[in-house]
DNA sequence: CGACAATACATGCACATGCAAAGGATGCAA
DNA sequence: TTGCATCCTTTGCATGTGCATGTATTGTCG
């Protein structure tokens, strides 16, 4: 059976809510560790991946910016010194950007942050 | 039993994922109609409003905008002629947001295509 | 009544983002 | 080799947002 009209609203008012509530409370947080909601994710990312290294295109997968917002996002943590740009051997017009030392302190750093955040919010 | 680390990120990243999707869903159709997000939230709002007409410092409440977003967003509905502001008269310092006609045909006219992509977006 | 804080909006400014276009380096296929 | 596609960077521009501030009005306290 269709859900009513207002149901949908209700439930997408319920979404939107809920997501700018964790968004903003992960913002405050997180500005402690100098780091916005782009940039820890794009971190997380790469702290996962292995070698902790990945391709841009890869990133652009999985963090929802476009591709010139990540190339900034990336510029960004590089000139912060958390991140470092190579070249892609296999394919050299890639890229790969890859956690530095500092960044892979930082993530850590940020980690249990991100962690309480989303407990206290998604429970 | 609190989740892990892993169960909290997961759904995060699933809750950004549906908003992301939805908004942008939203976003694409309501162009057709001249409208952002942004501006249907508050026109719906309007609607729903006796009179259809709402003091901004309620709407803030609502809409997940700070208040000068909203001025904003409230300043371009009234260039389009969907709102028109008015003084309020107890309180001289606030303002009434009112829908026009235009507003009202405008917003009936969106308001079947929003609620075709809740629902096909949040089934 | 008079000074001062609080409230309701509007506005200036900075910034992150998306889009689009241009460019450089490389891969690939005819 | 030639030509075209791919991967990424950079830049310019428009837009939407938040923060801080300004302006006008109201309320409060002495």
């Amino acid at each position: 059976m269709a859900k009513s009209e207002s149901a949908l609203a209700e439930q997408w008012q319920a979404l939107v809510e809920q997501h700018a509530r964790v968004t903003i409370a992960l913002e405050r947080a997180l500005a402690e560790h100098d780091l916005g909601v782009s940039e820890f994710e794009v971190l997380a990312e790469l702290a996962s991946a292995p070698e902790s290294a990945c391709r841009m295109q890869q990133l652009s997968g999985t963090v929802h910016l476009s591709q010139s917002a990540l190339s900034r996002v990336v510029g960004r943590l590089e000139d912060q010194g958390l991140v470092s740009r190579s070249m892609c051997e296999d394919d050299r017009r890639g890229i790969y950007a890859s956690l530095t030392e500092a960044g892979r302190e930082r993530y850590d750093l940020a980690r249990p942050t991100h962690r309480t955040v989303l407990a206290d919010n998604l429970g």
